[in-house]
DNA sequence: ACCTGAACACCGTTCAAGT
DNA sequence: ACCTGAACACCGTTCAAGT
């Protein structure tokens, strides 16, 4: 006669909530603790139950990428023309950045083909807004988003996380490269003079600022050439 | 009394065979084809075998892409100090790149935690190598290997692979997408204009040399900036 | 020292079945 | 229309055991 306890008191199984309990899972365990199973039991539903609003894992990891870029979208400002072009267009992409800060798993998600969804649409639109009010030709502005590839969403792809395998850099291996690789062993003594046997001397937003602006000093000159 | 065929026709395991064979695996059915038991089948042995040379998976996954950095690293030239850094670098940025296309499956490897290995180490050397010879500072060198990112080493994560969902853009699509996505329509029918359903126009290599040019270009101001 | 076999805990996913 | 339960094929990995 009453409906089932678990029935009141859960709401009925959506893909937004699906999603949302996706990026909450993330958030708290990390992308790989994000398993069909353990999402189910976070909504307190059957694993069974998400494949009626989702067609199977790569479905909602795109999903879950869009949503994080739906995120971003939201915290971004409006590609607005009272800004000169480059200022526009580095604070767009590091609130981006701001964004997904939060969402440190985020990054490889984006990287999906497939998770080039309707947000990544809009977000890059306003991208494009920018550089062609800025005084790009469309086909300018096409490479120029080309250039800045995952840095136009406020991440950076780099080679080696921070303190990647720095902990056992000794002195004693530093000196035993020395001969092998002078200019590594150069850099590093010189570098980090008061703390000489770690790498993580790496500022993440300082580095991913510089990259930044460098691109966007490098496409000005473009930018330039182009309108001779 | 005598060794069994098996014994006879396989040549002892090892790291490097191992590796070698996942480099294989991956390249003629994808990295995601390539699992311990798929692996040691293919090595006619049984997959618990692997283990006493490669510690776990994850260890096997680091070994594979710093087999594939090793193979970049024979590939390009030495640091000569013939040309200056800008064509030295990007000649060295654009043989590591022509080696990954070997191994498409190899840039996600290479941006995981743990894969930065010997083998990149050494890479990296003669990168910063060219750096210093052409007249950066240690400092602004170290600024300057965050800034090329992974496109260092011959990739670039890019944010929608080519033709991503691009075979379903069609002219009614585009005239809906008008008014909401004004910029980006614009550009697509400009740029396309010849093929104006598809987004497949993007020509890969022009695009990531497009991209290690301007950042290169940037860099170059920053050096002059910092010698004055 | 090097390799094996069986077993365990865990995946994504199918399918027919419930309500 | 929406959710479930059991089952399947597949993982990485353990452990004790072989040679």
């Amino acid at each position: 006669m009453t409906t089932t306890p678990t029935a009141r008191e859960r709401a009925a199984l959506s893909r937004e909530r699906i999603l949302a309990a996706a990026v909450e899972l993330a958030d708290t365990d990390g992308v790989a603790a994000l398993t069909m199973r353990a999402l189910a039991e976070r909504l307190g539903v059957e694993a069974m139950s998400l494949y009626y609003h989702v067609a199977n894992k790569a479905a909602l990891l795109d999903g879950v990428a869009d949503a994080v870029v739906g995120e971003i979208l939201g915290a971004v400002p409006d590609p607005g023309d009272g800004d000169d072009w480059r200022t526009a267009l580095r604070t767009r992409i590091l609130a981006a950045r701001s964004v997904l800060l939060r969402h440190p798993w985020a990054p490889p998600l984006l990287t999906r083909p497939g998770a080039f969804g309707p947000a990544a649409v809009r977000y890059f639109e306003g991208v494009l807004a920018i550089l062609v009010r800025g005084g790009f030709s469309n086909d300018l502005a096409h490479h120029a988003i080309h250039a800045l590839g995952s840095r136009a969403i406020g991440f950076a792809q780099e080679l080696f996380t921070p303190g990647d395998a720095a902990e056992d850099v000794s002195e004693e291996v530093l000196a035993a490269m020395e001969t092998e690789l002078p200019y590594l062993t150069g850099m590093l003594t010189e570098i980090s003079h008061d703390a000489a046997s770690t790498l993580g001397w790496c500022d993440d937003q300082a580095e991913f600022e510089f990259g930044v602006d460098a691109l966007l000093e490098g496409l000005e000159a473009a930018r330039l050439r182009s309108a001779w």
